[in-house]
DNA sequence: TCCATACTATACCGACCGGTATATTTTGTC
DNA sequence: GACAAAATATACCGGTCGGTATAGTATGGA
């Protein structure tokens, strides 16, 4: 009976499948079995729908991915707790991080792209405060918390991208394995 | 004179920027200086024109992974030689490498995924034709071929991307580093 | 019971979409 | 220079886009 939920979740699945760009507010409406004034009544605009979607899904993403990146002196169990957060999200809501990756890689002068920058810049400098608190514990990796970062981050989405494709089982294993190569390389 | 190749140029600078969807074929012919006739003329739909646009870009991409992608013996000498591709790729044409990064994470039935897919693939079979030729030599790697492939190129397009966003210069020490840091680690 | 507010539907707007029918110009060949 | 073919322009098509004016209905408090 909720029609703003309804609506936020037949966007995010439509959004999810065939972009932003690509649906119109009619498919959504439709899809969520009302008309469009009532779509503009709760929202400004698409774009604001997509704001508003982003607020409760990407907002979803970013406060478990902040409890889970709270450094206590062990880099690696830190870095396997962000991974587990990653990839449990990744596995509860496809869509919902499809979409995410999707508008994090999507064209810079696009609506998609301006609507999402803020939530990965968040994530950007959790993830970096990580790696700049352990540079304190360890020496070494100073100065090289934004490559450390992305590359942790591009790591976790290349495994989840193999989830989504061909159907890799993101438990305990995969969360090992991958800090475990970030941190001590192939052979590990 | 070559309004075909005008006319890929021009698709090429606006659908990096805005996206595909976003585009309008309308766009695309006044950014060139001729009329949609012209378009039509050399391309069947505003599809055939992407089609022909990632023939020409993704296969520029491609036929130079291919090459630098050679397995000879020496696992990290070949990655280093792919890491050393990509990033030169992307140095020299961003706008084409940030097209088919854009596409390649687009929503899954979207036309631009869908078109870019064939491209993608075949990059995917030939970053893990390296570790299963390694694994010939080097035991330990068998059947984690894909994880691999997967993980190189995340970490390749992570590193892309603070070039993109952060101006990091792509010459030999990142290429080193990366490589390095996939083979070693981080502490390597 | 009255009223204000929140909510939803019908019907419509001008602008723009991808694509084309038709006509004209350029170009290379003989 | 005649002529066919390739290339380009004018003008237009039906359909869909995001968004809205208007009106009606449901709901909860006084």
């Amino acid at each position: 009976m909720d029609n703003r939920q309804r609506l936020l979740d037949c966007a995010l699945d439509l959004f999810s499948r065939y972009g932003y760009d690509a649906v119109s507010v009619r498919e959504v409406v439709e899809y969520a079995g009302v008309t469009k004034p009532t779509l503009y009544h709760y929202f400004d605009s698409k774009r604001g729908l997509l704001d508003a979607l982003l607020k409760r899904e990407a907002g979803r993403l970013l406060t478990e991915v902040l409890v889970a990146a709270r450094y206590q002196g062990d880099l690696v169990a830190t870095l396997e707790s962000i991974a587990r957060a990653y990839f449990a999200f990744a596995q509860a809501h496809p869509a919902c991080y499809r979409m995410q990756l999707g508008m994090y890689f999507s064209a810079p002068e696009s609506e998609a792209n301006q609507a999402i920058r803020p939530f990965t810049n968040q994530q950007r400098e959790i993830l970096e405060g990580v790696f700049i608190q352990a540079a304190e514990d360890q020496g070494n990796l100073r100065t090289r918390h934004a490559r450390y970062a992305a590359g942790l981050l591009g790591t976790i989405n290349a495994m989840i991208g193999l989830h989504f494709n061909d159907g890799l089982v993101l438990g305990e294993e995969p969360i090992y394995l991958t800090v475990h190569q970030f941190m001590y390389g192939i052979f590990s």
